[in-house]
This record gives C-alpha cells, structure tokens and sequence, in this order.
RNA sequence: CGGGGUGUAGCGUAGCCCGGUUAUCGCGCCACAUUUGGGAUGUGGAGGUCGCAGGUUCGAAUCCUGCCACCCCGACCA
C-alpha cells in the first residue's frame, strides 16, 4: 500500500479516484467504462440497499425481477423516452459465437442474428409497462407497488468510477396507480423517502426539487430530484422521482375498469438510486487521509488494534477485547479486531482511516495495566483515553457512534449552507460560479431557451426548482424578464 | 465521438529526442535479525511478453503504422 493521498486542495477529480482505489472500493475493469466493485465498496452498497430496502418494504412496496432484455419495438412506443436513451444502447444482435473458418479464434456466426434485436435495459419503465398491461383490468388490481433490485447498462463517453459508469447497480421503482393524486403522493412520498435517506443514513444534506423541462426523465411529465453539494463545490444528483403521468400506461395499453365501470388509463411513477451514491457519500465527508464513513452506513464501525510485544501480551489484550466484544456485538455495533502481527500498529492505523472506520481503539499494555483503552475519531482525528472502571464502553461508544454519525452531518451542512449564494445580476452569477462555486440561487425567467443558453454560456444548469421555494418577485438574471421565485444553479457531475 | 496526454515488475517511476552489454530507482512482496503507543531498520532474495499487433533494422522499451486501455479538456448523461 503506497501512502499518501493527493491533497484534495491540488487536485480534486484525482484525489476521489486515488482515494476509490486505495480504498479498497472499486477498480477499472478489462471492459471500458465498467467498474469491479470490490468487498468493502460492496460492503457499503449492501449497507445502503439494506436500509433503503427496508424502507420501501415500509411504504408497502414488493420487489420483483425484469429482464435484462428489452425488444426494440418496445423501446420507441414511448416517443420522448427513446429519443432519451436512444443514443447510448447497447444492442445484442446475435446470439451465438463460432470458430473462425482461418482459424483465428471465435467469431459472431452471422447464421444466428436475431429476429428482433434486444436491448441491454437502460431502466425498465417499458419492459415493465408491458407486464402491467396483464396484470391490470381492475381498479381492484391497483396500485401496483414494485420495486427491483438490478444492473443498467448506459454506453456513457465519459466515465468515472461510481459517479458514471457504463453499467451501474441501481433500484428502480414501478408503480401504477388509479388516480392521479395517487401517483402523484407516491412520486413525493419516494422523494422524501430519499431525502431521508441521504440525510440520516448517509449524512448528506441534500435539496429536495423539481427539474426544469430540460432536464426532466424523458417520458415523465414531472421529475423530483434530491441535489447534494459535494466538496469541490460541483453539484451531484442523488435520486430522481418520476411523475410519468399516463405516458406508459397510453404507449403500453395499460387500462383498467374503475368504479363507474369505464375504461381508463392507469397513472404511472418511477423513481431511483444507484451506485452513484457511492460516489456521493465518498466526495460529502472524506478528507486527505481518506474515507470518512457515516456510522450507520459503515460496514465496520469499531476497530480495536492491539499494541503488543510478545504472544503473552496479546493474550492478555485479547481476552480484554472479548469483553469489549461482549458488550458491543450484541448491540448491534460491528467491530473488527485486527490481531494481525504482520502489520505494526501504527500502519493499521493509517490503513482504517484511509478505509473510513468511525472508531477506533487501541489497547496495549499501558492500557492493561490501567484498566483503560484509547479510543480515536475517524471525523475530527481526535483521541481520548477511556477509563473501563468508570464508565460502561457500549454507552460510550453509542454515544460516539451517534456523535460522529451528527458531527459530518452538521459538516456538511455547515459547508453547504456556506455554499448556496444569492446572486441578482448575470455577472455576479459568473464570478460565483467561477470563484467559490456551489449551488446558486437566481431568479430564472422559466423558459428553455434562458437555461439553455446559461448552460452553453457558463456550463452552470438549473439543478432543480426547490419544493421549499419562497415566493419572491424578482428579474431572470439573463433576459431581465420577471420571475416569481429563485431556482437553484450549479456545474454539475 | 473530437483535441491533448500517458501506458516499462503488484503500485509509482528512470531510460525513449539521439536504437547497441545483464532495463533504473522507490514502495510493496519473500527470508532472517533487531523492532512494535502513528505507515520500523538492516542484510539477503524473488519478481519484466517494456499496453497489444504489425513494420523498419544486423539489432527496437527507444523509430514508423494500426489497435486497446486509462487520465485531462469538450459534446452526452444518473
């Protein structure tokens, strides 16, 4: 393991992929634009599909499995949605491999080409919609409230380990729904489901909002968004929420007969996370020692390192550590005793900082013979010497937990809030934009044409119009034109 | 997909312009010894299709052509 990490100061883009790599997250693949996501990265991922799993068995959804395979006849019955995802499809054409007649190694047998082309899904709205149609006939058979656990595949230019890549890992939730009232509370009732997330779970501030047409879900009539800040002052989408209207249920013939007896379209939602919160939760907290893991989402939250000379002493250790053990295991709070003796104490403490671990303790003789461990902060670096006689180590180290878990938060928090800039004319736009960065907060005078040409003009798009938006009369930055109320700006990953 | 850059041991690199003994150094790895409260030290050792494929040449890491991958900057996107 090679020591430092570039300063994020120097250079920001190289520090998060330095940083992904030494932290034992994931790495390139032989496949371009594809990532291996490797156990401890994976470790986190499972930490967050377990809580965000939980939660939407808690909002009464059931998860289900699409295939991966989409016709292509299905993919352009919804007009704006192909035109949306058209351009980065991956095909499959064929169907079986031969040798090459010159010996040369295997070739596509141009004998097996497909009917009917397949798609690699870049999400599953009609794959899905598709289903529904034999699954509704009834207003008794709504809502229908699903939700699938998969891989995506999106042939993206430019790539970056979590933050983009060809095929990500992500959640996608289908709902149908008689009404659209229904849809609609369950577009914002998932939003904030996400917003809890990032902000309890992972620690992260974020906007919840509605995206401009620009930038909206092709095939959605409306698309929710949460926005994080992330340290370089660059905006990350975390999670979207569609209102898809009655798009896929008229494109996909998904009618059902409601309480009057007449024929009606059903109203649709999607909504999704990906991998790419990985990304998020990297760049919101970690420092130039490295990761820095929210407690709840870090898949260990204690490790303890013995300082040791001899067998006997790490004996002795060990038996104190099972008590530790005892205590906090059964509480549900994961600890890691390192024992190796091949790595000296100070190398392993280095190695779980890089790795995000909340707490630390470290136990040698000294402590022994005191009837005392030390215990470190992953978030401020600060050590403390806990006495065992005095006080009981599982309060202590929930309490920590908690502590820590709340410091980044207020962190982040802190550093956003720092971040969003009022500004009132174009050119105070610029140079926020330009110098400090971060979300900017201007009147817009609601047309494309204005967002678009501030895009091509600054490379800053609206991230989204805030669900807590003030009324406030004011005059677009760009065309002078009025404005009811500000909407958030910002360059974006 | 356009412009620029890089590719040499697990990682980071020197050598490349100007072709010529056995390809440099550091980290890491292995062995032994001394060490162990913040990434130990010494001694010895192992490890290389010089990104891949062609070409030029008596001879290629070095020159030429093509391809691949990665990084930065653009267009596209969660």
């Amino acid at each position: 393991m090679s020591k430092a990490l570039p300063k994020r100061s120097e250079d920001y883009s190289l520090w998060y992929n330095e940083l992904v790599k030494k932290a034992d997250l994931a790495e390139n693949s032989a496949v371009r634009g594809c990532m291996v996501i490797k156990p401890y990265g994976y470790s986190i991922w499972e930490k967050m599909q377990a809580q965000l799993d939980k939660m939407f068995k808690d909002t009464g959804h059931t998860n289900a499995y699409f295939p991966l395979f989409i016709p292509k006849s299905y993919l352009s019955k919804e007009a704006s949605h192909v035109e949306g995802f058209a351009k980065e499809c991956a095909v499959v054409t064929h169907y079986r491999l031969k040798n090459a007649e010159d010996g040369s190694g295997i070739v596509v047998d141009p004998d097996a080409k497909l009917e009917e082309e397949l798609i690699v899904r870049p999400t599953s709205e009609t794959v899905i919609w598709s289903t529904y149609k034999n699954w509704v006939q009834s207003y008794r058979d709504l809502p229908l409230l699903i939700n699938q656990w998969a891989n995506v595949v999106r042939w993206e230019m430019r790539t970056r380990l979590f933050l983009r890549t060809a095929e990500f890992l992500w959640q996608e939730g289908h709902t149908a729904h008689a009404t659209r009232q229904e849809a609609m509370e369950e577009t914002e009732q998932m939003l904030g489901v996400y917003a809890r997330f990032a902000e309890e779970f992972m620690a992260m501030p974020v906007i919840k909002g509605v995206k401009t047409a620009n930038e909206r879900f092709a095939g959605a009539d409306e698309t929710y968004c949460i926005e994080a800040l992330m340290q370089d002052g660059k905006a990350l989408q975390a999670g979207t929420s569609h209102f898809l209207g009655q798009n896929f249920a008229k494109a996909f013939e998904v009618k059902f007969a409601n309480k009057e007896g007449k024929l009606d379209y059903v109203w649709g939602t999607s909504w999704g996370v990906s991998t790419r919160l990985m990304g998020a939760l990297i760049m919101a907290h970690s420092d130039d020692d490295g990761l820095v893991l929210p407690p709840k989402l870090a898949p260990i939250q204690v490790v303890i390192v013995p300082i040791f000379k001899s067998e006997e002493e790490l004996e002795q250790i060990t038996a104190e550590v099972k008590k530790i053990k005892d205590k906090l295991l059964p509480a549900g709070i994961s600890v890691k005793f390192d024992n190796r003796d091949t790595h000296k104490p100070g190398w392993k403490f280095a190695e779980y900082e890089l790795k995000g671990v909340p707490v630390r303790i470290a136990i040698g003789p000294k402590d022994l013979e005191n009837g005392t461990v030390e215990l470190a902060r992953r978030d401020t670096k600060t050590k403390e010497v806990f006495d065992l006689k005095n006080g009981d180590i599982l309060e202590k180290i929930s309490t920590l937990l908690d502590d820590i878990q709340a410091n980044i938060y207020q962190k982040a928090f802190d550093y956003r809030a720092a971040h969003i800039t009022e500004v009132n004319s174009y050119e105070e736009f610029k140079e926020v934009l330009e110098g400090k960065g971060g979300f900017i907060s201007a009147h817009w005078d609601g047309t494309s044409e204005t967002e678009t040409r501030i895009k091509e003009e600054t490379k800053a798009t609206i991230r989204c119009i805030p669900l807590d938006q003030k009324q406030e009369d004011g005059s677009c930055i760009l065309t002078g034109k009025p404005s009811k109320g500000r909407v958030i700006f910002a360059k974006a990953y």
